[in-house]
DNA sequence: AAGTGGGTCAACCGCGTACCA
DNA sequence: CTGGTACGCGGTTGACCCACT
């Protein structure tokens, strides 16, 4: 994999100078921004397997990664774990949110501990960009709760199909790390660059894809 | 065929809290 | 007890793709 150069600035990513902590000494550390590229996400899968997760500025110091702390522990929260679990809500899942989020309001994190492989990032934008979606047209219409129940139960209600969610959330994808780099050669953009590999299989083994699940052997 | 708007997702930012010296 | 540092969380933004006109 070293044999294809990490774009030093991929499309959207920035770089900025900040200065290392520690009160006084002063020294200037270059800061990416944006997008991650395969070999960050690989220096930083290789750095925990050996060494753990935590103390996350030093990671980012000892690992080599011109990213902060706070940067490399959302990359692996959200996106590199072994255990997360990327694709589509399923309809238990849903409900359970909803539920959750009528118990506990915007505590996405802890919505999220009951929800084995999901983060609180994926959750909040579900939430965002679905529900809170559907929760407003209903106040119009009055019947939030019933689409959101009728979502549930795999129906529909009178609002009919503009936000139903029952296409999108039946199947479940594995792994899929995405990368701007794949959007050059691809010419998709990066979380897209899942889905075509997930709906034809036989794509999935371009060079352009990589499975997680192939990745994932070589660190041990 | 081209342009526009909406939807979705990844990542960043700021704030509050916990921990340690 | 106080100050400093790191971590975790929730909110927000920016970029891209797709569908519609």
């Amino acid at each position: 994999m070293g044999d294809q150069p990490a774009e030093e600035a991929p499309s959207g990513a920035d770089k900025s100078i900040i200065k290392s902590g520690g009160g006084g000494g002063g020294e200037e550390v270059e800061v990416r921004k944006g997008p991650w590229t395969m070999e960050e996400d690989l220096i930083l899968i290789n750095y925990i397997a050996n060494h753990g997760e935590g103390v996350w500025n030093n990671l980012a110091r000892s690992a080599g990664l011109k990213r902060t702390g706070k940067s490399c522990r959302l990359r692996w929260l959200n996106y590199l774990r072994p255990d997360v679990r990327r694709g589509n809500i399923t309809p238990e899942e849903h409900l359970l949110i909803l539920d959750l989020h009528a118990r506990w309001g915007n505590r996405w994190s802890k919505i999220a501990k009951q929800l084995p492989g999901r983060t609180d990032n994926e959750i909040k934008n579900f939430w965002r960009t679905r529900i809170q979606k559907k929760v407003k047209d209903g106040e119009s219409g009055e019947c939030a709760s019933q689409m959101i129940a009728a979502d549930d139960a795999g129906g529909s209600c009178s609002h009919g199909g503009a936000g139903c969610l029952d296409g999108v959330m039946t199947t479940a994808q594995p792994n899929f790390p995405t990368y701007p780099n794949a959007v050059n050669s691809a010419g998709a953009h990066g979380h897209e660059a899942y889905a075509p590999a997930y709906s034809t299989p036989e794509s999935s083994t371009s060079e352009t894809y990589w499975n997680f699940e192939d990745f994932w052997p070589m660190q041990s």
